[in-house]
DNA sequence: AACTACTTCAACCGCACGTAC
DNA sequence: CGTACGTGCGGTTGAAGTAGT
C-alpha cells in the first residue's frame, strides 16, 4: 500500500468497486489518501458537529474534503470522536483484553464495546503487538493462571456433577458451551501437566481437524493458525486438499508420527496438517500441537526460534462462544435438500459452494458445515436413521447391559450439544458498545455463529467417536481423559471401544465420518 | 554518526451485510 | 427480486519511530 494520493478512474465502474472504496466515486476528482491534516481534521470535526455521524459519503459533497466516506469515518471513529483515549493501555486494560480474547478470538469491534474509548483499532494493535513480543519470549499468550483457573474450574465442576450423579455420563454433552469450551481448553493445560496428555490432545485436534480437513469443502475450516481463507484463496491450487504450501513446508510429513494414532488417523483422514507437527523437533512429551479454536500449542508456547512458524498466522482465541440470537441461528437452517432419505449423501454430492456461501456463516468455518450438522439434528429429530449411522453402529460393540451404544451416544451428544448451544444463544443478550447504544448487528458478528471450533459442538458430532476410538489405544489415554472427563466418564468412553474394533484400525472409510470420506488419500 | 532491524500504529483494502430503490 | 449504496468489520500494509550494533 502506498499512502499517495490515487486517480480515481472515470471508466471504473461504480458496481465493479462494490460501492465499498474510496477508488471510484468522486468523477474525475483525485481523492487523498494516506495521513490525515489538522486541516482535514478540523473540516471533518466541523462536519460532524453540523450533521452528526453516519452519511459518510456526504462529508465530500458537503465540505469538499477530498476523503471517500470510508475514510472520514475510519478517522472520525479512531482519532476525532471525543472520549477517545489516547496512550498505552493500562493494566487492566490489557488484562480485560487477554480475557476478551479468549472469549470472543478477534472480534476486535466487540473486544472495544467493552473497553470505553478504545477502538477496535488499537486493540487489534495491542494484540498483534502482543502475540509477536510474546512469541519472541516464548511466553504463552495467555497468562498460565488463566489455564490453571480454567483447569481447575472445569475438573471441579465435571466431578462434582458427574461422580455425584448429578448428569450421566452421556449428559456431560449437555454441559454449556462455556463449560466444555473450558474443558477443551483445559486439554491444553493439562498437556503440559500430565504426562502423555499431549497425545491426548493430539488425537482430538488431530481428529477433529482431520475430519474437516479432509475435504476441500471445509478448506476454510481450519484452526485459525492457518492462513485466512483470503490467503488461502489466492493459493488455491497449492492447499489441496487442506492447507497452503507455506503450511505444508512448516510441518513435515505424517510420517514423523511413526506408530502413533495420530499418524494412523491423518493417514486415515487425509490431512497432513496441522497434526503434521515435527515431533522431533519439540520432543515427544511436549509436542507443540495445534487445537482448533486454541490458536496455540498446546503447551501455549510457541516457539519463537521457530523460523517455520514465522511465516503462520497467529490469532489466539480460544474459548470463543457463539452471540447470535436462537432466531438468527434458525433462519440459517436451510439444508440445501429437502430429502432426509440420505441427505448427508445428497449434500455430499451437491455442487461445491459458491465462495460467499462457503464464508457466510463463521469466522471459523464454513456454511456447508453448519448446514450439515443442522441436518444432522433434522435427521434426529426425525428419528430417521439413514445408512451411514446404521453402518457407524455396526461397528460398535454390543454394549452390555445398562451401557449405551455407541450410536445412542453418539444421538445424545449431539442433541444435547445442539440443545444447549441453543439455549445459550437465547440467553445471550444483546451486546451494547461503550455509549450503552446496542451494537449494530451486522456484518460477521450477526452470523449465526455456531462455532464449530466450540469443543461442545465438536465433541458431540458423530465424529470425535472415532477419536475416542483412536484414543483408547494411545497409552496413558485413559489415565487423561480420566483425569479430564473424571474417572466415570473416561472409562465409559474406553469401554465404548472394547471390542476389537475400537482404535484407528476400525476407523476405515467404511465407517469414517462423512466428512472424512470425502477426500482418500491416493 | 550511520546503518540496520525491529516495532508501532494509522490507514487502506476487500468483504459482507442491511437498506433503499 | 435484483442492484446500488452506505456502513462496519477484520486483515494487511507501510511510513515513522526506536533500539541495537
Amino acid at each position: 500500500m502506498s499512502y499517495t494520493s490515487t486517480e480515481s478512474d472515470p471508466n471504473e465502474s461504480p458496481a465493479a468497486d462494490n460501492g465499498s472504496d474510496c477508488r471510484s466515486r468522486w468523477e474525475g476528482n483525485a481523492l487523498k489518501k494516506g495521513p490525515w491534516s489538522s486541516a482535514e481534521d478540523d473540516i471533518l470535526v466541523d462536519y460532524v458537529k453540523k450533521h452528526g455521524e453516519g452519511n459518510w459519503n456526504a462529508v465530500q459533497k458537503h465540505t469538499g474534503l477530498s476523503r471517500c466516506g470510508k475514510s472520514c469515518r475510519l478517522r472520525w471513529a479512531n482519532h476525532l470522536r471525543p472520549n477517545l483515549k489516547k496512550g498505552a493501555f493500562s493494566q487492566e486494560e490489557e488484562q480485560l483484553i487477554v480475557e476478551l480474547h479468549a472469549k470472543m478470538g478477534n472480534r476486535w469491534a466487540r473486544m472495544a464495546a467493552h473497553l470505553p474509548g478504545r477502538t477496535d483499532n488499537e486493540i487489534k494493535n495491542y494484540w498483534n503487538t502482543r502475540i509477536k513480543r510474546r512469541q519472541r519470549a516464548g511466553l504463552p499468550l495467555y497468562p498460565p493462571e488463566m489455564h490453571l483457573e480454567v483447569l481447575e474450574w472445569s475438573q471441579e465442576y465435571t466431578k462434582s456433577r458427574v461422580l455425584g450423579g448429578d448428569i450421566r455420563h452421556q449428559d456431560f454433552w449437555k454441559l454449556g458451551s462455556c463449560e466444555s469450551n473450558l474443558f477443551f481448553d483445559s486439554l491444553n493445560f493439562v498437556n503440559h501437566t500430565v504426562p502423555g496428555a499431549s497425545d491426548l490432545a493430539d488425537v482430538a485436534a488431530c481428529n477433529i481437524l482431520g475430519s474437516f480437513g479432509s475435504s476441500p469443502r471445509y478448506e476454510n475450516f481450519m484452526p485459525p493458525l492457518m492462513p485466512s481463507s483470503k490467503r488461502l484463496r489466492e493459493s488455491e491450487s497449492s492447499l489441496y486438499p487442506v492447507c497452503s504450501s507455506t503450511i505444508k513446508q512448516e510441518f513435515p510429513s505424517p510420517e514423523h508420527f511413526q506408530n502413533t494414532a495420530t499418524q494412523q488417523i491423518s493417514k486415515a483422514c487425509s490431512f497432513s496438517v496441522p497434526c503434521d507437527v515435527d515431533h522431533s523437533r519439540y520432543g515427544n512429551q511436549h509436542s507443540p500441537v495445534l487445537i482448533p479454536g486454541s490458536h496455540t500449542f498446546t503447551d501455549g508456547i510457541v516457539p519463537a526460534s521457530s523460523p517455520s512458524l514465522g511465516a503462520v498466522k497467529l490469532e489466539l482465541p480460544s474459548f470463543q462462544y457463539p452471540e447470535a440470537t436462537f432466531d438468527q441461528w434458525k433462519k440459517s437452517v436451510s439444508p440445501p435438500h429437502s430429502d432426509l432419505l440420505d441427505p448427508f449423501d445428497a449434500y455430499i454430492q451437491s455442487p461445491p459452494p459458491t465462495r460467499r456461501e462457503e464464508s457466510d456463516c463463521f469466522p471459523n468455518c464454513d456454511t456447508g458445515l453448519l448446514d450439515m450438522l443442522l441436518l444432522e439434528a433434522k435427521i434426529r429429530n426425525n428419528s430417521t436413521k439413514n445408512s451411514l449411522y446404521k453402518s457407524c453402529a455396526s461397528t460398535t460393540p454390543s454394549a452390555d447391559a445398562g451401557e449405551l451404544s455407541l450410536s445412542q451416544i453418539k444421538s445424545e451428544k449431539f442433541d444435547h450439544s445442539l440443545e444447549s448451544f441453543l439455549h445459550s444463544e437465547i440467553s445471550l443478550s444483546k451486546q451494547h458498545n461503550a455509549d450503552g447504544l446496542p451494537l449494530r448487528q451486522r456484518g460477521k458478528e450477526r452470523k449465526p455463529v455456531l462455532d464449530i471450533t466450540r469443543p461442545d459442538v465438536l465433541l458431540a458430532s458423530s465424529w470425535i467417536d472415532h477419536g475416542l476410538g483412536i484414543v483408547k489405544e494411545t497409552g496413558n489415554m485413559s489415565d487423561a481423559l480420566a483425569a479430564l472427563l473424571g474417572d466415570d466418564i473416561g472409562n465409559d468412553y474406553m469401554n465404548l471401544n472394547i471390542g476389537g474394533s475400537s482404535g484407528v484400525g476400525s476407523c476405515s472409510w467404511s465407517n469414517m465420518p462423512p466428512v472424512c470420506q470425502m477426500t482418500e488419500l491416493p
